[in-house]
DNA sequence: ACAGTATACGAACGGTCGTGCTATTTTCTC
DNA sequence: GAGAAAATAGCACGACCGTTCGTATACTGT
């Protein structure tokens, strides 16, 4: 176990997270980052062999700890609201996580990646594409609990969920609304309301 | 029109309008721009004399178009909820706008601007302020009509409204889902469902 | 038609980018 | 502690970036 080259690995992958937080995948810069992480830049290119590479990577590193701070704590929450109420908290906690210092780093990356084809944009695609069916079992989970309407729709609930979070992206990081938050979880609260089966 | 100049700066602002749809202001570079337009790098250059000031330039075009496909035909609407109907549907057009190949250019920028202080992220928040108030304010006449609940939240149906189309963005743009508009307009009608006052 | 100006061009600058090489240093293994 | 292997540094490259400048061409008003 080569310890020393994974450790610098890390907090390479750790410092780029963060950069690519803030400016996205396809801004980070190789010279940079190396400034940042304190060595050079061609013993930092030589952990990865392209930058392509190095997305990859930090977009890799970003799905393993969206699941460890979102999904897995969520999937202990009994099925049904409970889940989906959690996944949405943690979602929302994910949104503001100390290493992400510009925010949900799929939202930073999405936008420009979205006309731009290739390996890293079809990651990321993919990725998106688990997450949303995620929310949608989620939610028909609900149905079947008998927390929510017999006719909900699944994958509309999904879009509504990602839209309150895209706005709440929005107010706080462009608009650095201070409301944000709390205009989400009304949000929220609202959309659940509406889910529930009628009494 | 004064002449040559102004139609060589008018059809730059359109290709450069496009090229920020599709990959954001941010990402504008004047040499490429220069060769899709036919002409020189420094041809162009010395029409704006920065390219902060073509970034400028650029988006103040965007907003005089939204002004026009969206705001102005929505203000002759009847106030209340249909013109918030309009502001929607409007608002939608604009998002698949032909002079807009890569989608709505405010939101492409939203995300590479929002961690880049500068007059450019300036102007744009400046702009998304008003927008967002007007959107608020055309949510309250709907209440003063009696379209809407009493204690409806203008605010908050403006995060709302912003919310769907973001969600649209994303769901359209990146994930390539056709079935994004519809359930753009699903969520609508069920908001609006939820504004109106009970009956 | 001519003068004067607006417009465009080409070349060059300093800078940063990603990416190869080749040494050299550091770390790990026996 | 010696030798192998991994990790890092140094340097150079071609490409592209925004920007400047001097110059040539095209237009405009008279």
């Amino acid at each position: 176990m080569a310890t020393k080259g994974e450790a610098t690995r890390a907090a390479i992958l750790d410092q780029a997270l963060a950069a690519a937080s803030r400016l996205g995948l396809e801004a980070l810069s190789i010279g940079h980052l190396a400034r940042e992480v304190g060595m050079s830049k061609s013993g930092l290119f030589a952990h990865f062999h392209s930058k392509e590479q190095l997305q990859l990577e930090v977009l890799e590193e970003a799905v393993a700890r969206f699941v460890d701070t979102v999904i897995a704590p969520a999937l202990k929450e009994a099925r049904g609201e409970p889940r989906v109420r959690a996944l949405f908290d943690r979602w929302l906690e994910w949104e503001q996580a100390p290493f992400l210092p510009g925010g949900c780093v799929f939202i930073a990356t999405a936008n420009e990646l979205d006309d731009r084809p290739g390996p890293v944009r079809d990651r990321l695609v993919a990725y998106q594409r688990d997450w949303i069916e995620a929310l949608a079992t989620a939610a028909r989970l609900g149905v079947g609990e008998g927390h929510f309407r017999e006719d909900l729709d699944g994958e509309q609930l999904a879009y509504d969920l990602y839209a309150i979070i895209l706005a709440f992206h929005h107010f706080s990081r462009l608009m650095r609304d201070p409301r944000a938050e709390a205009r989400a979880r009304r949000a929220f609260s609202d959309l659940m309301g509406a889910c529930r089966r009628p009494t």
